[in-house]
DNA sequence: ATTCTTGCAAAGCCTTTGCAACTGC
DNA sequence: GCAGTTGCAAAGGCTTTGCAAGAAT
């Protein structure tokens, strides 16, 4: 959306394939998993797996709801997406080809907002260190009210003195 | 547990009675929330609501399952307990007479470590007004694996050696 | 050939809700 | 007495799972 893409030397496929393969035991890499990440890595957006469902859907793509659960979850092992609980939902994020960055969420229009800030992360491994934490991620949510919501909530404000 | 406690001038439950009487339509306080904040504010812990409906039965108190939800919710709503969704579980918190604080999640033995940083406030408070957003709040979950846990893997990959 | 994956429907899990009885105010 | 709260059990929403059939290596 707003942050530029990284270079990466393989494609989100072929860097899940060689995951597969190299778990103690191999797994496979079949149709309905190459179809999910060319589909979700074909553009970088958020999503849900309501959302994802319905999209496969349109795109004519038959792929069960228990495979779509089973292939999230090694997608995320795998370290190509990252998992991001909001509230009541949970959406999908691509980890690969994409910079780490935090999330403006608005609470009104669940409208997500990107930015990046290396204060945040130096100070992340700065208390770390500080507690001999190894640490493997983070996921920092703002919660608020973005700008659009809040002009319509100040324009009703007005209209409601009238 | 590791940070001081803030001064407040009310105790949780004036806090959360205020509240109720404060609403557009004033909500009533009852015996089971009395008992519900007492025993929450007791000391200072984090809970699931599991946990929290355990050691209601332990301590002989009978509140429901669903006022128990119901009065955790009301509570959030008063400022009075944070929500922290962490994976699978979700936490509260204690929000009121305890200072603004992040954590760092061990995702081995699930413990909590808390720290304060000024710095990462900063740059939210920095962030959200270069967006024109309206922050409200925020959480940040920083994961890996603590001190002892780290300890115990190390010493197992030493005996794997043998 | 073997072992893993898929799809279906059923089961699970946590949380919310409808309703009658009850209780603060 | 009125309006909000409680407890129960049932319903919800999302996710996981057992199993037989199918597919990848």
């Amino acid at each position: 959306m707003s942050l530029p893409s990284l270079q990466v030397s393989q494609s989100p496929e072929e860097k899940f394939r060689e995951f597969l393969a190299s778990r103690p035991r191999p797994q496979r890499f079949t149709g309905q998993q190459r179809d999910l990440v060319q589909h979700i890595f074909a553009r970088h957006h958020h999503f849900t797996t309501e959302q994802l469902i319905r999209d496969l859907q349109s795109a004519n793509l038959n792929i069960s709801r228990a495979t779509v659960y089973r292939t999230l979850s090694k997608l995320v092992d795998a370290g190509l997406l990252r998992k991001l609980e909001m509230g009541a939902d949970t959406y999908y994020d691509h980890d690969y080809g994409y910079p780490q960055h935090e999330h403006l969420v608005c609470e009104h229009c669940k409208r997500l907002i990107e930015f990046q800030d290396p204060a945040i992360e130096e100070a992340i491994r700065a208390v770390s260190e500080a507690n001999q934490f190894q640490f493997s991620g983070h996921t920092l949510i703002v919660r608020g009210v973005c700008v659009d919501c809040n002009r319509a909530r100040a324009t009703k404000r007005m209209l409601d003195l009238i």
